[in-house]
DNA sequence: AGCATAAATGACAGCGCAATCATTATCTGA
DNA sequence: TCAGATAATGATTGCGCTGTCATTTATGCT
């Protein structure tokens, strides 16, 4: 029962407009792209056709005329990933009432479907791009860098941007986990982490170093997987830790899903947390400080990182160069909270 | 120090190639678009050519001369909601390597952004559109019924979609969650709510009449809030309706996030679940099964919703009026769990 | 009033591609 | 072998808009 009229398409086009208003189509062109430069009269004629035809512009033709689009692409290796879904408002609310659309592209932590998704984007001529690495193929780095937009590399600081980013020390915020940890008192610190993609590898390398560097070092007590993050990976991945060493006496865990499974996890054995074993969260979604016991978490600026990202984004294309600040550390925080305390 | 060069892009274009190659620039064309017209030959050579320009086409341009676009839209009332998370997922995933991008519109549970955002979306030419409610404006509504792209609702099956939708019977399944507490033996049902949007109110009502027809109905264990949904809500909602009415022996909760702070709630509480008060969720995310006790939930095919409805829409496009089930019911399924134990 | 300047408007071409129709090459079977 | 088909290719045109430059009209100043 097909019943959608497929009708031929015959909106009013800007010169239908023109001849409405009795002036030509670059007056109308102008009155809707900067009524500023339009005189007051004209204006009025104008709208005045616009709201009677109904007409709205052809952003394909006008994409093709002016060699340039409103849209900005994102990048993001997840969408079911709670970072980048906070990441994602961030970034949606800053381009809320702007003329900007916001087009995502998911390329599953995999660095050539990243590098697909840039080339695909990058041929639309978009307004400007957000990824959400550094770790790009060289192919699509070098798209990158020859792209005509403007671009932010989130999550982290860099020093190699492509063109602006805007993030927090990944490394820092891991030992400073570590580090709260240790001043809590104890002693045999184990880490869970799923997905191994880089970010999570350099974060699992920087919590060894700084476990090294505080002499509570054990590899035995670092379980990873590369299946993707969940709480129920964060039980089992517990359960692994405890058969391995059981007299771990606490736990970092790479994101907030892992440590929801882990508390829960320790719940199901009758593990006292704080007392018998610290758990120390990554990221801090909403969910985490509200377990019985509240989770410690790092917390990480993930929206802050989505609406600081379009802004310099936006700033840099209304008028290019004008953002001198390009790279930006958002910070992190410790939350000290009931899921550790000192001993 | 801005630094990107802002180089006035010179791609190649088909008649590059079409030089390139020695052919014109219309077998090009259907060299890329379809390879089975073009003889194998010219094929080899276009190919050729392609790759050593490396051309790729510009959407803008094929857009306004083919008059469509290979963008679809999809509008949800929320990015952070797991619901549509997940079903932002099963589109992603069935629009993975076709020649398809989703474009997302995030109308933050407001009606009259979403209409907007058809007006918006509709302008571009899409080659669909899936929207998540149906309860749009009047004008949206008529604006979608204009379309000349098919169209999928998603979320409810209802008898007057715009042109095709895919869901689950909301109300059937509000209904299964308190006949599941009602089997279960507990007899004091309270019910708690998040952000009354429409569906939302729609599964209120549902849960009322199934309450009332089991002679269970009780007005004052009804707990609700304008409040976006969080899992502290659940926690304050649980606190409410137990200041408010104390002997009630099981909650139905409108989402997860709610059910597992009332689950937290209840733990900080001392009170035992299941057996002082049972729990019962709703959607059912992963989160909610690894919550100890886990969460027994009426559990809605989000993932499928998103794939299915995607799947539905690129067959459509391929060829119109080939859909046949236009109506698709993918059905929900009651998850008892340990939150919720017979008594 | 007269000139210089700025503000406002318009004519025209072309962005890169695909629809349309016309043409040429290739194949089929009696 | 040749008509009659089909497959493969091409020339032309226009999609709807904006950039460019030329032109007209308004404004300020002496």
């Amino acid at each position: 029962m097909p019943r959608k009229s497929r009708a031929g398409s015959d909106r009013p086009t800007l010169a239908d407009v023109a001849r409405e208003a009795g002036v030509s189509a670059i007056t109308v062109s102008r009155a809707i792209r900067s009524p500023g430069i339009v005189s007051q009269k004209a204006r009025a004629k104008v709208e005045e056709a616009v709201r009677k035809l109904g007409y709205t512009p052809d952003p394909a033709a006008s994409a093709l005329a002016s060699r340039s689009t409103s849209t900005i692409g994102l990048l993001v290796p997840s969408l079911t990933n709670n970072v980048f879904s906070d990441v994602l408002r961030g970034v949606y609310d800053g381009a809320q009432d702007t003329r900007f659309f916001i087009q995502i592209g998911n390329y599953r932590y995999s660095a050539l479907e990243e590098e697909g998704l840039i080339r695909a984007f990058l041929s639309q001529r978009p307004a400007g791009m957000i990824v959400s690495s550094r770790d790009q193929t060289d192919a699509a780095r070098a798209l990158l860098e020859q792209a005509s937009c403007p671009i932010v590399q989130i999550m982290e600081t860099s020093d190699d941007a492509v063109d602006m980013c805007v993030g927090f020390d990944q490394l820092a915020s891991v030992r400073a986990g570590a580090e709260h940890l240790r001043a809590c008192g104890y002693r045999r610190l184990g880490f869970l982490s799923a997905r191994m993609d880089p970010r999570a590898r350099r974060r699992l390398e920087a919590f060894r170093d700084a476990a090294s560097a505080a002499g509570l070092h054990d590899e035995a007590r670092i379980v990873t997987t590369p299946l993707p993050s969940s709480v129920g990976l964060g039980r089992q991945l517990l359960e692994q830790l405890l058969d391995r060493a059981p007299d771990t006496d606490a736990v970092m865990c790479n994101n907030d899903d892992l440590a929801v499974g882990a508390l829960m996890e320790a719940r199901a054995r009758n593990i006292d947390v704080p007392r018998e074993l610290g758990i120390c969260s990554y990221n801090d979604i909403e969910m985490a400080r509200q377990m019985v016991p509240s989770l410690s978490a790092v917390a990480t600026p993930r929206r802050e990182i989505g609406s600081r990202a379009i802004a310099m984004l936006l700033a840099e294309i209304e008028s290019p160069g004008s953002v001198s600040e390009r790279r930006v550390d958002l910070g992190f925080a410790m939350m000290a909270r009931g899921s550790t305390s000192p001993r």
